[in-house]
DNA sequence: ATAACATGTGAACACTTGTTCATCTGTTCA
DNA sequence: TGAACAGATGAACAAGTGTTCACATGTTAT
């Protein structure tokens, strides 16, 4: 049961999801879902650019999507709360869905 | 605790939220997320052409986000199942939850 | 059959956006 | 101070996408 949200909620709620609509910004959020993560090991683990990474990891941080943690030279990435995995496992349990025999 | 998605999956993941990260589209899904609305209900009632919503909701049944029904000339349109209503839930609760200090 | 209504669809446009490259800021250690 | 490392950022381009318009399809009635 959802609560409808106003205009304003729609247009960040949307912000939200084209964030996460994007694989190589997907997969970035859930390289450091479950502990944080330096820029450059999720560059690596995802053979992406530092650069590439970093530009998507700016629009997840404003997006509050992810928090940063400055540690010396490098910067770790998390996931900012919990909502955001139950996002994704529900996205995951709807894909699991079987779909029977429309349409 | 989210087991990771496959390569497969995470493609499949990010078109489901892409899908839900317009703001038109995202309000066609509300509009539609309690009872099953036509069509021309759906245009009107967020003042949107029949065109647009009709291509909005094509795709939205496509990636089984939405499911159609037809009643005579109408076509009613549902959110496909629970997951729908709880990524929403979910996501909303993240946008509710305050952001202490950082940056 | 025809008309009227509801929805679906293809093409075309403007606009947005992901990616790369080059450069810059900031931090640590010698 | 300088060099070396980690990350951030702006510009520019290709590719993708939301919207409109005109027209097609399908359904119910006369």
């Amino acid at each position: 049961m959802v609560s409808l949200p106003n205009e304003g909620h729609v247009a960040e709620l949307a912000d939200l999801f084209r964030l996460l609509g994007d694989s190589t910004r997907l997969r970035i959020v859930l390289a450091c879902l479950d502990a944080p993560v330096a820029v450059g090991d999720i560059a690596v683990g995802l053979q992406l650019s530092n650069s590439l990474v970093s530009h998507h990891l700016r629009l997840l941080r404003a997006a509050r999507i992810v928090k940063a943690e400055r540690q010396g030279k490098q910067v770790f990435y998390a996931a900012a709360d919990q909502h955001i995995s139950r996002v994704l496992a529900d996205m995951l349990e709807h894909i699991a869905e079987p779909h029977p025999r429309p349409d």
